[in-house]
DNA sequence: TCTGAATTGCAACTCAATCTCAATATCAGT
DNA sequence: ACTGATATTGAGATTGAGTTGCAATTCAGA
């Protein structure tokens, strides 16, 4: 599982599965959803595995280059994300007058976007596709 | 053309097309391609247009609230923009490895959103799709 | 010309994210 | 178990893109 291949990933560049590492590994794999780096800080500091913000923040970059972990988005308020080990890929559809996210995935899309990358002869390894506009809520609640 | 929809936009929120804005405007669409908000800043400061940074970040965020300059991308080094009057709207791949930019458009692609946010009752305004890998000269380059 | 609202530039501020660095932990070789 | 080389940590300092407060200035309309 995830923090196996997260040790692989991590002694293939020299370094160590330590235990704050595992604290910021445990704590993203029982968060079901999205999140940001400082309520992750939060839920490690306030649980019993702690690790500081500056590892936080470290750890989150290595597994989002392990491929464990994805960025999401980046706001002004900061980045958003989510671990992807153990779920199918999917886009986002953002609501911009009430924030609510929509997850979404087409088989379909994903074909063309490869065609895509073939005609233009680029090796295409990951990709965000964000939809921003208005929950059917909002749509209503503005009429 | 260009500062006449942004003199209608801004008389329709009680706003003023200033010299300052102008200036920006004018520097933006002489442009070719992307930009982030610092060179902006600093070719306006360097021709005879002058306005201050605030001024620039400030008519910028007007220029994105009017639909006339769209945000491309946010990076931990801040944000690139480009103008979209003008010209079709298109999409980006981003070479992770030597940062190039390569732009396409497919109908296709639009026609198939437009299609998923249907099935969600999602009101769609605007979307960006970024592909990350890798261009062809790269590949060559790392075999 | 008078008046109120909008605009400007500067500098102060915000705040997510990164970096510095001294103390500490880890591990291979002896 | 000792030793040196390397990796890691946390606290706080630092960075830097972007925003904001505010006093001075511009502008349009009466
Ligand atoms: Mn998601
Ligand atoms: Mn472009
Ligand atoms: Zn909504
Ligand atoms: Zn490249």
């Amino acid at each position: 599982m995830e923090s196996k291949i997260f040790q692989e990933f991590l002694s293939r560049r020299g370094l160590k599965l330590t235990k704050e590492r595992m604290s910021v590994l445990r704590q993203i794999f029982s968060i079901h959803g999205h999140f940001d780096p400082e309520h992750l800080y939060l839920s490690i500091r306030d649980s019993d595995m702690k690790a500081s913000r500056a590892s936080v923040y470290r750890t989150l970059n290595l597994l989002v280059e392990s491929g464990l972990v994805e960025r999401i988005t980046r706001s002004d308020k900061g980045n958003v994300y989510e671990h992807t080990y153990g779920h199918r890929h999917h886009d986002h559809m953002i609501c911009t007058a009430c924030g609510e996210v929509i997850e979404f995935f087409s088989e379909h899309l994903e074909d063309l976007q490869k065609m895509i990358c073939e005609q233009h002869q680029f090796a295409g390894t990951t990709h965000t596709l964000e939809i921003r506009g208005n929950c059917k809520a909002c749509q209503k609640r503005k009429k």
